[in-house]
RNA sequence: GCGAAAGUAGCUCAGGGGUAGAGCAUCACCUUGCCAAGGUGGAGGUCGCGGGUUCAAAUCCCGUCUUUCGCUCCA
């Protein structure tokens, strides 16, 4: 556990010491769970986003892409349920400092209730043996109804608290049942306090006229308001998707774990439409579909596992999760969820406007199912940046530091070096980097001994080193280094651009999946 | 938000009531080098921030911010 942390620790000092990750205002201090991403790694973070973007949107004939805006109706969001479901009351036990969701404290109360009245079915049918008919005693037994009653009665009042946001009365509910804290036994309970997961700001110059916003909590919204705008734009028949990738905004109670839980992430989702019943097939398509993609990148099969969801989300009939190996344990770097036709009937009702495709095959209109995939860009960036920083033992004994990003991700694609910064080499070098810069980002360097220079792109991650040599002025040769066997060839300049090619280009990598 | 630990140079850290140190990195020059750590010189810090105690605070006390770890949630 030690050695993980100590793991975790190095990478983030690593991204920013090699110009992938700043904190957020760093200057002032920083901004909680906000970060900035550096010179190189904006480059991998876009590399990321192309792999996936063309994976989806180019690979797809079916599958187009969108980029709505963060600002959207604040009707959306009553809609697909965030004004409701990212609201949480929550309470704090004086005594033993653990927080409860106050509604879910007391639905636990009400399902106490509820064991009790099994309780009491048990005990009958073993009184009346045979003769036992459950459905008239739960119907009639005076202690089952009372049990029932009071149930009912609690969850209506939670119910009318919670909509009329009266959460003194929430406090009060909880005082009244004598729930004491499962861990503690304690009864000695803060106030209840709401908290919005929702960022709000205000559209319009003027306070009175100003109309309060949400900052977009997920990407998905945007897309499922534009449905019938490319439906119809793009002559797309079901099933089709729509792609799209952009910031999310979400006020985290907790937001840690460096670029793991960010306040502002940015997310990659593709939202698939298909004809209501066959989503069964569809979702276990897509889980075999992004698993592949996934793979494609080679961070090792075994840092990847799916985890079933059995509570789902309000709107999903079938969840699963992608998890990754991150440096504190398995978490989730993708969503896949059949989100069945709840987003799409939601905007019908809170808009008004059908949202249905005419299927000319079965001639009827309906309103489609949704399959989801959504990734984490930022957390997918981790677990490429984690996976790949390694600490190499070499046969002389010492050890390298080394980036072993996929070659097709890495911010720079080669270093062009001249073995000494004389004699005419740094001027061939340089003409190297003019030529392979059309086609790729590379880097020259003539400091310091060429065998630190190559331990220093190692550092970085970059994939080839290239050595200008005395030999070079005679043949038109050069060496060429791969960053992770250590090994060199002798080619020709003439060569370097097709073998660069051959190992960075995202068909070589997507032709994997 | 609560609890624990931490915050000193770009990175890793030492020190500890009398006003800052190391290694690596960085920059210039020398050394003409194929897997880091030769030489010389330079630059870089009001010790996270604010307040208090003191003749004197980086050091003690209080507050605050930030980070990591545990508790809840999620992409």
């Amino acid at each position: 556990m030690a050695k993980q942390e100590d793991k975790f620790k190095h990478v983030i000092s690593h991204a920013k010491e090699y110009g992938y990750v700043f904190q957020s205002s760093e200057i002032y201090d920083g901004l909680s769970a906000v970060y900035d991403y550096a010179q190189n790694g904006v480059e991998l973070k876009k590399n990321i986003r192309e792999y996936w973007w063309k994976a989806m949107v180019q690979m797809n004939e079916n599958i187009v892409g969108l980029d709505s805006a963060i600002f959207m109706h604040p009707k959306i969001w009553k809609a697909s349920g965030h004004v409701d479901a990212f609201s949480d009351p929550l309470i704090d036990n004086k005594d033993s400092k653990k927080r409860y969701r106050a509604d879910v404290l007391v639905e636990d109360y009400v399902g106490k209730l509820d064991t009790k009245i099994e309780k009491e079915v048990k005990k009958a049918a073993k009184r009346f043996g045979d003769a036992f008919n459950k459905s008239e005693f739960l119907s009639t037994n005076p202690r089952v109804l009372g049990y029932k009653e009071k149930g009912d009665a609690i969850l209506k009042r939670l119910g009318q608290s919670l909509e009329k946001e009266d959460l003194a009365d929430v406090k009060a509910l909880i005082e009244e049942l004598e729930i004491a804290c499962p861990l503690s036994g304690s009864r000695n309970w803060t106030d209840v306090k709401q908290f919005n997961l929702m960022f709000g700001t205000k559209l319009g110059a003027s306070a009175e006229t100003a109309m309060d916003l949400y900052l977009r909590p997920e990407t998905a919204q945007g897309i499922f308001v534009n449905f019938l705008n490319v439906q119809k734009t793009g002559r797309m028949k079901i099933p089709f998707g729509i792609a799209q990738t952009g910031k999310a905004f979400r006020n985290e109670i907790v937001a840690r774990q460096f670029i793991f839980r960010m306040r502002e992430f940015e997310q990659m989702e593709m939202q698939f439409f298909i004809k209501p019943g066959t989503q069964g097939d569809w979702y276990k398509y897509w889980k075999e579909a992004r698993m592949k993609w996934h793979l494609s990148l080679g961070l090792g099969e075994d840092n990847y596992r799916f985890h079933d969801h059995e509570k789902m989300a309000h709107y999903a009939d079938a969840a699963t999760d992608i998890e990754f190996r991150f440096p504190f344990g398995f978490k989730e770097l993708e969503g896949i969820h059949s989100r069945t036709d709840f987003d799409l009937k939601a905007h019908e009702e809170h808009s008004g406007k059908k949202l249905q495709f005419f299927d000319h095959e079965e001639n009827k209109s309906y309103v489609p199912y949704v399959l989801e995939t959504s990734v984490g860009l930022d957390r997918m960036f981790l677990a490429v940046f984690s996976n790949s920083l390694q600490e190499e033992e070499l046969e002389n004994g010492t050890t390298r530091t080394v980036l072993k990003l996929p070659a097709v991700l890495a911010p720079t694609k080669a270093a062009i070096l001249p073995l000494v910064k004389k004699d005419g080499l740094p001027e061939v070098a340089r003409k190297i980097v003019e030529d392979l810069k059309w086609d790729f980002n590379v880097t020259y360097d003539e400091k310091d001994a060429v065998g630190r220079r190559y331990r220093r792109q190692d550092a970085n991650g970059t994939p080839f080193c290239i050595t200008v040599d005395h030999d070079t002025l005679n043949d038109d040769s050069v060496t060429i280094r791969h960053r992770d066997t250590m090994e060199q060839q002798r080619v020709k300049i003439s060569e370097l651009k097709g073998i660069i090619e051959q190992e960075v280009s995202m068909k070589t990598w997507l032709m994997k999946m």
